[in-house]
DNA sequence: AGCACGCCGACT
DNA sequence: GTCGGCGTGCTC
């Protein structure tokens, strides 16, 4: 029996680890409080002091070092949800980054903050619809499978319907479900659905809500008073104690990957809390991306197609028109646009170009004007009056003289959406016609489409954010106005996302009367991903692309792992990645297995924000091989302070 | 990642 | 003589 006055009966040390890119965890001590993996502390680190995680405790302290006491607990209890520290584990080894970095992904407060009041949804009764045939086998289906389910079914058919009982019966049974969707803000009328059928149920996790409002939400999830979440990529992290089931909405999606470290995939996620937590998982898609629709070939997703319009619409005529070399709006187009004007229905329009104009050149001597500090050209952006480098901000003035041979003719090549506007009052003077990208995203998305669902404007004009899930029964025609954009790209995959985007912008039409119309601009109308996707010739598609893939040995038949080299100092940067490619040539087994290291080359984007970079691309059919090779490398490699290394595992962008 | 300390060039 | 460049070392 020891005394109060003795101090090391109730001296605690526990193990904290910060959001750095370092290996190396630290210890601390703490007096008369016993912490619990999770909870978030502010240690003395350095010269201040710095907010980490509890990973461990209580440890024995590492001999030799002069333990410092924890400055404050910030919170009384743990912030993470059954799984999360397993899974924060797991990433740091998945994605090679650091256990502090995958951990400040699950916190609350990770996310930035924009003050936007999202509409307010009221919460009333709503009634399930009846399912078919179909949906019916297809929602025993999911709940009686074991493995990763795969819901594929045309636009139309009911698939969201079919998530929701299934997610009903799960939270029957007492168990909390995540509904995954690309971008929330598109997703508002889901959004009222779930909360007029599943009431307080239901937290809503986006980028909207204010720190505070956020650990509210979360501490809801954390106590289960909220048992079914809807979120966007960084939903996966959340609390969940008690989870039976993950919907991932639109799987083919590319933005349930993160761009920055950790690098990871929101569905290679959830396929390790569903099989970690025993939770069902099922996805969903009308166009399944490359590798699911391998998975589900070969068997390692079940499946179910559901093939019946549920709303009682049909696919729509889809027609390949030649572009108009002088204008945006072929003849063809023109009509249809008018003819539906006639009929009191909407329009969709889509071209995948922010903008005014993109590709801001002389037209005299071809010469780029490029971003300041990247390796693009600008845009011009007319109602702002500038010059806009998409890929980092940088804003300048108009010019009007070409620097290099000083001819007048200056300007941009390629037409954007704003130009579509410009176009459109013009040939359409009394319709009302709004706009709806990334430029007049934010606060304003959700009020737009409300209005466009109430038919209080004609024709909405977009880039691939109203390609997306949209259902508006009003819309007849879809005009896409220049299909080929993106084909050219120098990426695997650009066949594989030109075609998805044109069956779910097609989509678009028809979903709830049969008579739905779209127009197809394409100056290449005999290219077979535009022919295919306009005659929805899906799996004529994807067995082509496989074959391809299995040619060219690219993913789903290899694995890839990139690194990107990057430096303001371009010959720093071409060094390192010349370095990393030796290191990793090393290894001599991960040749001798059948590993290959492609590069080093430059990236497609060779400067991105003033920073040069280069790229050293990993293949390999198996993965361990693969992700031991990158792991050695990386640690092994000394490279100088002012370059970057950045792991990406399963890229799917190699620009 | 920060932020210190520490050794060599052009300035009040 | 100092102010200040950024090269490496440490943070419990």
């Amino acid at each position: 029996m020891t005394t109060e006055s003795s101090n090391d009966n109730n001296l605690l040390y526990c193990e904290v680890a910060f959001d750095l890119p370092m290996a190396q965890n630290f210890t601390y001590a703490v007096k008369g409080a016993v912490l619990v993996p999770g909870q978030r502390v502010q240690a003395p680190f350095g010269r201040g002091h710095k907010t980490g995680v509890v990973i461990a405790s209580p440890v024995t302290p590492p001999e030799g070092i002069e333990i410092k006491p924890l400055k404050k607990i910030l919170d009384e209890e743990s912030l993470f949800g059954r799984w999360s520290l397993d899974l924060a584990q797991w990433m740091s080894r998945q994605y090679l980054c650091r256990l502090g970095q995958a951990l400040a992904l699950m916190l609350p407060s990770a996310q930035r903050k924009r003050e936007v009041p999202f509409p307010e949804v009221v919460s009333i009764a709503a009634h399930q619809l009846t399912l078919n045939n179909e949906q019916l086998k297809a929602r025993q289906a999911i709940l009686a499978s074991d493995r990763p389910f795969y819901l594929w079914g045309l636009t139309g058919t009911g698939k969201t319907e079919v998530f929701l009982q299934s997610a009903n019966t799960i939270l029957e049974a007492g168990q909390q479900v995540l509904y995954l969707v690309p971008e929330i803000a598109l997703t508002w009328p889901l959004v009222k659905i779930l909360r007029q059928r599943f009431g307080s149920q239901v937290a809503i996790l986006h980028s909207a809500l204010t720190p505070a409002q956020r650990l509210g939400e979360w501490r809801k999830i954390q106590t289960e008073q909220a048992r079914l979440v809807v979120g966007a990529r960084s939903a996966i992290f959340a609390p969940f104690q008690n989870l039976g089931l993950i919907i991932i909405d639109e799987e083919h999606e590319t933005s349930y990957k993160s761009g920055q470290t950790p690098r990871y995939h929101a569905r290679q996620i959830a396929f390790y809390l569903a099989q970690k937590s025993g939770a069902k998982l099922v996805m969903g898609s009308a166009t399944p991306s490359l590798e699911s629709y391998h998975a589900l070939l070969n068997k390692t997703f079940a499946h179910a197609r559901l093939t019946q319009r549920a709303a009682g619409g049909a696919p729509p005529r889809v027609l390949i028109v030649p572009r108009d070399p002088k204008s945006l709006f072929s003849a063809p187009l023109i009509e249809a646009i008018h003819q539906t004007a006639i009929e009191g229905r909407q329009s969709i329009l889509f071209l995948n170009r922010r903008g005014y104009g993109s590709s801001f050149h002389c037209r005299t001597c071809g010469e780029d004007l490029l971003c300041r500090h990247c390796s693009v050209s600008l845009t011009w952006h007319k109602a702002r009056g500038v010059l806009v480098c998409h890929l980092c901000g940088y804003q300048t003035a108009p010019v009007s003289i070409c620097p290099h041979c000083g001819s007048l003719d200056v300007g941009w090549r390629v037409p954007g959406t704003e130009h579509v506007m410009d176009d459109l009052t013009r040939l359409f003077p009394r319709l009302r016609s709004a706009r709806v990208d990334s430029d007049t995203a934010g606060a304003d998305t959700p009020r737009l489409l409300e209005e466009f669902g109430q038919g209080k404007v004609d024709i909405l004009v977009g880039t691939q954010m109203v390609a997306k899930g949209l259902d508006f029964p009003r819309v007849k025609l879809v005009g896409i106005l220049n299909a080929e954009a993106g084909l050219s790209l120098p990426d695997f995959r650009a066949s594989e996302r030109v075609y998805a985007l044109i069956r779910q912008v097609t989509g678009r039409a028809g979903r709830t009367h049969p008579d739905g119309l779209v127009i197809l601009q394409s100056s290449r109308p005999d290219n077979t991903v535009i022919r295919w996707a306009a005659e929805g010739q899906d799996e004529e598609f994807w067995k082509q692309e496989l074959s391809l893939r299995k040619l060219l040995d690219f993913p789903p038949y290899s694995r890839l792992i990139r690194f990107v080299v990057r430096s303001f100092q371009d010959t720093l940067a071409q060094k390192a990645a010349l370095n990393l490619a030796e290191e990793l040539g090393q290894n001599s087994w991960f040749r001798a297995e059948g590993g290959e290291i492609l590069g080093p080359s430059e990236c497609a984007i060779a400067k991105q924000s003033a920073q040069y970079r280069y790229q050293v691309l990993l293949r390999a059919h198996h993965f361990p091989l693969l992700h031991t090779a990158a792991k050695t490398a990386l640690e092994k490699i000394r490279v100088s302070r002012d370059v970057h290394i950045e792991v990406d595992i399963d890229p799917l962008q190699l620009l």
